[in-house]
RNA sequence: AGGCGGGUAGCUCAGUUGGUAGAGCGCUGGCCUUACAAGCCGGAUGUCGCAGGUUCGAGUCCUGUCCCGCCUACCA
């Protein structure tokens, strides 16, 4: 075996590792008639097509293959269902965009043509991001992937249609609409953000036609922050009680504009008296409480907008202009007229297009729509009866409210890229046919020919919806469907929660009878490193990519903020990391691995996750130290043989890290099925840096050196046996680290190809001895106590010391005793450690810590600088006066010894007698001290 | 407006059923001790947002309050 290079470089390991995974397979699901084993699945979130690997991506991938590879291990015939969106709107923008640079626009190429080309470019770097989630570690069942456009899967999407509409839960209304002039399509409640802008609030009157003056004013003042609906309005509504309009009620308005005249209505739902002048004008076909006012008081709908966002003909002279333009142009006409009332600033909430930014305008207009509530409520009781868990469960209170004050669901698109609504109209009936198969050959209300499809295409969130079915074969009852369905865990970020999750789970109780997964997982959003959102006019954002391969901080500044001048760039990437600054000019090759571990020792109930390349740089450490760990241990256990199931060792230190490892796999087990990856992978790292590094590999040392020769022959086999098991812990985390050196080191003979497919170690890889972990916790804290007056007292390192070991307690004179060599060893002590029971008298020059039960006498005779030592002294009996004061008071009181549980008063008493002892030896200690100068 | 979450070390965050606060990074003293300087051995650091309450005991439970973030709905 050639020999290991010091510092580990996953730039060689990473894909070594993966294409042999793939080529062995070692990630296909089982679907063997034999096959008994249990089942896990996961169906991974589809990215759009259009996607690159983000952070969230990244985020995401980790957890889920992190939970897939512990199941795997776990002896569960795993499936990771991987596969892609169609991603309806972003995606036609995507390639719109490549037409207009050649100069084209969509319309050019017509329907047919476009949609080709939109095949074409998704053919081409559609699976961008699979290739990066491999980059990644991600080992889903790559040869099932699927995309939500295949013949397959639209089968599933034309089915799921045609059966809501024949129950009746599918329908098509004329109705006021979310309606995006730039993307020219209809949109779900969902898909408009608002945002919070500073607007007017604006007041104009209405003139009365034939007022009478002395009945009161003759003209009525509303208040509005869009004036320019006002060309919309078909009726000013007041409260049927409000006394200042009382005289007004059944009157009608001039409009100043147009030939018509405007009604006053009262309407006590839509008023709020005390709001503005407490008169509201009504525009039913541009604001959706008008247009309930409207229908409950049967006013005329007046459209004045075209679909490309300008007003139309009803605007009159206004006719042509964009919204904002006739905003001030009504003001301005308004002002002329004398009818100017008013302005105030005032907060209002911009309606945005959650793909283009652009304004969204609410418009009537006819569309599809799901009737939410009769699928709503299964989708409750679900959540409430515990077939599906919320976790974490806080999301639980978000997802009722949703889901109980849900509206029906626009699932019709005007665009061209996506699942074509299977309706079709006839040109001699008003009858609509919704078929199953192809187009139909007649309609079937009267037996037409001249049909015409539905132009309109399906929400992609239709399609995302029966996801965790559609890719399993559904409608058909498939072998997948039986031996996958209902999946386990559905991981994924708490922002489509309702976009996504809400609507599998209806989609999936309908359509299956069963909920689609038995838990929903969610993470939170990775954020930067001052917890803004990642966005590119932030220039904030981070490719993982860039962060596993490594690249120059120019680089990335660049990328992410392409056009931008470098200098400026940079700035804001160097605001968004602070933590950069301590970094040099580039972000070093982390690694897979190191990200992983990055992103997974993040709570998963934080909703904001604010990277920090700094902490990336502390797995990437650790990766290097599991690395050096075993290119320590690799000559000591080199042709060993290893067994599958722990041996029973004599040696103290050896019972002790097989304890650790047998209750470090356990915890890990146990969080990572708590979807507490943090807890997890922290508990791993803990046990391999602070455990098996710092204590046990420094142990096996002192034992390769000084043990009898069994005694070494043990230290080699419990190495061997341990390191084995550490690496298969920490696999689902870092995969690739732990295949590259599992793969060196000896092994049980039956483990299979990859340490992905052995088995994760649990309780029993580690027989539990409570004495063993008692006795080196002891062992360890008497060592640093004599090393920390080392280091106090700035011995030099070679510097060989008395060391006297004081103790009542028979159990813990024996373990000295016995381990006196290895004490030795750790101290650098002058001569084996003189142990025995407590005496009066302390050696001059002594100075004396307190380990546990045991008192650690160092002798510094002559090396004491007295001042100093006093000093110390003093320090420390200040602050164990004060503890022991408040521990006294805490035991003598009645109540606390009356109420509290027997173990903590103990503690609590132990602690005091320890303090007690150190007070004790720190002034006996002092009193040398004096006697000695 | 309503809902949810958060305010803990200089920074980013953990903290199970109430029992005198932890990690990583940073800081600091000493070490190139042949696995690892991406390391080793030590060390320092907190009015747990604020004010009350319950309790023998509160970061943890209750009430009020002030900030911050997100979500949902909206006052035209």
């Amino acid at each position: 075996m050639h020999e290991l290079p010091k510092v580990y470089d996953p730039t060689d390991v990473e894909p070594r590792w993966y294409a042999y995974w793939a080529e062995h397979g070692v990630f296909r699901a089982g679907t063997a008639d034999g096959d008994v084993r249990p089942v896990y699945v996961i169906a991974l979130p589809p990215p759009n097509v259009t996607g690159s690997l983000h952070m969230g991506h990244a985020l995401m991938g980790t957890a889920e293959d992190v939970l897939i590879r512990h199941k795997r291990m776990q002896g569960y015939n795993t499936l990771w269902q991987p596969g892609t969106d169609h991603a309806g709107i972003a995606t036609q923008t995507v390639v719109e965009r490549q037409l207009r640079q050649e100069g084209k626009s969509r319309h050019d190429l017509g329907r047919e043509g476009f949609v080709a080309r939109v095949w074409q470019w998704k053919e081409q770097s559609g699976n961008r991001i699979i290739e990066q989630m491999r980059v990644l570690g991600c080992s889903a069942d790559w040869d099932r992937l699927k995309f939500t456009m295949d013949p397959d899967l639209s089968h599933a999407v034309r089915e799921a249609f045609v059966r809501l509409y024949e129950d009746k839960l599918i329908y098509r209304a004329t109705r006021l609409i979310n309606w995006c002039s730039d993307c020219r399509t209809a949109l779900s409640d969902l898909e408009v953000e608002n945002e919070e802008a500073d607007g007017k609030l604006y007041e104009f009157a209405y003139q009365l036609i034939d007022g009478d003056a002395s009945l009161g004013p003759t003209e009525l003042v509303v208040a509005t922050t869009r004036p320019e609906t006002m060309l919309g309005d078909t009726a000013v509504a007041v409260h049927p009680e409000d006394p200042r309009y009382l005289h007004l009620h059944g009157k009608k308005l001039k409009h100043p504009f147009l030939d018509r005249e405007v009604p006053v209505i009262t309407d006590a739902i839509l008023v709020d008296m005390k709001f503005g002048t407490g008169a509201v004008k009504v525009t039913p076909a541009h604001d959706f409480n008008d247009f309930a006012t409207g229908k409950r008081h049967s006013l005329e709908e007046i459209s004045i907008l075209n679909l490309d966002g300008t007003l139309n003909q009803n605007a009159g002279r206004f006719a042509g202009l964009t919204v904002a333009r006739a905003r001030k142009d009504v003001k301005l006409a308004l002002a002329e007229l004398g009818l100017e009332r008013g302005e105030k600033a005032h907060k209002l909430q911009v309606p945005r297009c959650q793909r283009c930014r652009t304004i969204v305008e609410p418009m009537i207009s006819t569309q599809w729509f799901v009737k939410m509530q009769p699928l709503a409520e299964p989708a409750l009781a679900a959540v409430r009866d515990g077939r599906t868990e919320i976790i974490p469960t806080e999301w639980v209170k978000t997802y009722e409210h949703w889901l109980t004050n849900i509206q029906d669901w626009c699932i019709s698109r005007q665009l061209w890229w996506g699942h074509q609504i299977p309706a079709f109209y006839c040109d001699a009936c008003d009858h609509v046919t919704v078929t199953r198969t192809g187009t139909p050959s007649a309609c079937e209300g009267c037996g037409s020919t001249g049909l015409r499809q539905d132009p309109d295409v399906l929400d992609t969130w239709f399609s995302s919806g029966l996801w965790p079915f559609s890719t399993l074969g559904w409608p058909h009852e498939t072998p997948e469907m039986r031996r996958f369905y209902p999946t386990s865990d559905l991981e994924t970020g708490y922002d489509i929660l309702f976009f996504w999750v809400a609507r599998m789970l209806m989609m999936g109780l309908y359509f299956t009878g069963e909920v689609p997964f038995r838990r929903v997982l969610l993470h939170g959003m990775v954020v930067d490193e001052t917890g803004e959102k990642m966005s590119k006019v932030k220039g904030n954002t981070l490719d993982p990519l860039d962060l596993i391969h490594g690249s120059s901080f120019d680089h990335v500044a660049q990328r992410t903020m392409p056009g931008a001048p470098l200098a400026e760039a940079l700035q804001k990437f160097k605001k968004a990391y602070p933590s950069t600054a301590q970094m040099g000019q580039a972000f070093p090759a982390y690694g897979a691995d190191s990200i992983r571990l990055t992103l997974c020792s993040y709570s998963p109930q934080a909703k904001r996750i604010s990277l920090s390349p700094k902490r990336i740089e502390g797995y990437r450490n650790f990766c290097n130290k599991v690395y050096n760990a075993v290119r320590y241990s690799l000559p000591h256990i080199e042709g060993q043989a290893v067994a599958s199931a722990p041996s029973a060792p004599q040696h103290l230190v050896n019972r002790w890290i097989l304890s650790r490892l047998g209750s470090v796999s356990e915890q890990a087990s146990q969080s990572i099925e708590a979807f507490r990856l943090d807890e997890a992978s922290s508990a791993i790292y803990h046990f391999f840096w602070d455990e098996l590094c710092d204590w046990y590999l420094e142990f096996s040392k002192a034992i390769l050196t000084l043990g009898t020769p069994s005694e070494q022959a043990e230290v080699r086999q419990t190495l061997a046996y341990v390191v084995e098991g550490a690496l298969r812990a920490l696999h689902p985390f870092a995969p690739f680290l732990t295949e590259e050196l599992w793969q060196r080191i000896p092994r049980p003979s039956d483990r299979p190809l990859s340490i992905a497919l052995s088995p994760y170690p649990t309780r029993e890889s580690g027989p539990v001895d409570p004495t063993a972990e008692a006795a080196v916790q002891l062992l360890t804290s008497v060592i640093t106590a004599a090393r920390t007056i080392r280091s106090d007292h700035d011995l030099d390192k070679t510097a060989k010391v008395p060391l006297e070991l004081r103790t009542h307690d028979p159990d813990s004179l024996a373990l000295l005793n016995e381990q006196s060599a290895l004490i030795q060893w750790f101290v650098k002590t002058d001569g084996a450690p003189r142990v025995g029971v407590p005496e009066a008298q302390r050696p001059a020059g002594a100075v004396t810590a307190v380990a546990g039960n045991v008192e650690v006498l160092v002798g510094l005779r002559g090396l004491l600088d007295p001042a100093k030592e006093e000093a110390r002294i003093e320090r420390n009996l200040k602050k164990i006066e004060r503890d022991i004061v408040g521990l006294e008071a805490r035991l003598k009181n009645e109540n606390f010894l009356k109420n509290a549980p027997a173990d903590v008063v103990e503690v609590t008493s132990k602690e005091l007698e320890t303090l007690r002892v150190q007070r004790l030896a720190l002034l006996d200690a002092k009193k040398l001290l004096l006697e000695l100068n």
